[in-house]
DNA sequence: CTAATGATGAACT
DNA sequence: GTTCATCATTAGG
């Protein structure tokens, strides 16, 4: 195993803040079937008092996992077929989140292309639900750790890159808050 | 109990 | 550029 970002990285920084570091940073899956990685390269904060933030209500028996402490999955499903990956942030009892929407896929690109049914690199993680079904996520990783062996982010190799922040995507409501971050130039961002 | 809706993606025109 | 599949969660009666 390499140098796994441990809990405290997520602890340290806020919901934005992080939302940055993530950027550059490389998302691991060692699963049964492979491993699969890729390399962060866009993300959407949600924050308390954002109406877009599923937590923006109450706590409750979905958004939970964004209540734990920071570096908790949380995984849902939206319209019905699709799921999204979340990293919870903010301390505990915090309901704050980041989204992982896009990744540059670096290992286990055939499998990421079975899992997909497509052989377009290029459209193997550029979004929330795809990157989801590529690296082989499902709700069984609610409330788990990203500092376990079976999931997990390495360091950024480089930061030699510039962060572009915009508005979100997708949504309805908070439309107007710049919470968006991803790789500047980089072609497996969403784009929308 | 019932009804509306959503942090999307794929398939069309 | 537009349409629609499809269901858990949530707000409302």
């Amino acid at each position: 195993m390499q140098n796994i970002l441990p809990k405290e990285f997520y602890e340290k920084h806020d919901t934005l803040t992080l939302s940055k570091l993530l950027l550059g940073c490389t998302l691991v899956h060692e699963s049964p079937e492979g491993r699969t990685a890729g390399i962060i390269v866009e993300t959407e904060g949600y924050l308390q008092g954002d109406p877009a933030c599923h937590a923006y209500r109450r706590k409750s028996a979905r958004n939970a996992p964004m209540f734990e402490s920071a570096g908790t999955c949380y995984v849902y499903l939206i319209y019905g077929m699709h799921y999204c990956v979340n990293i919870s942030s903010g301390a505990k009892d915090i309901g704050e989140a980041v989204l992982i929407r896009a990744l540059e896929p670096t290992e286990g690109i055939d499998l990421m292309k079975k899992r997909r049914k497509t052989n377009d690199v290029k459209n193997l993680c550029s979004g929330p639900a795809k990157l989801v079904q590529a690296m082989g996520i499902t709700l069984d990783f609610n409330f788990l750790t990203l500092d376990s062996d079976e999931f997990h982010c390495l360091p950024a190799t480089t930061n030699d890159f510039s962060i572009v922040t915009t508005t979100r995507i997708g949504i309805t409501q908070g439309t107007d808050l710049p919470y968006r971050f991803y790789v500047e130039g980089n072609k497996f961002v969403s784009k929308k």
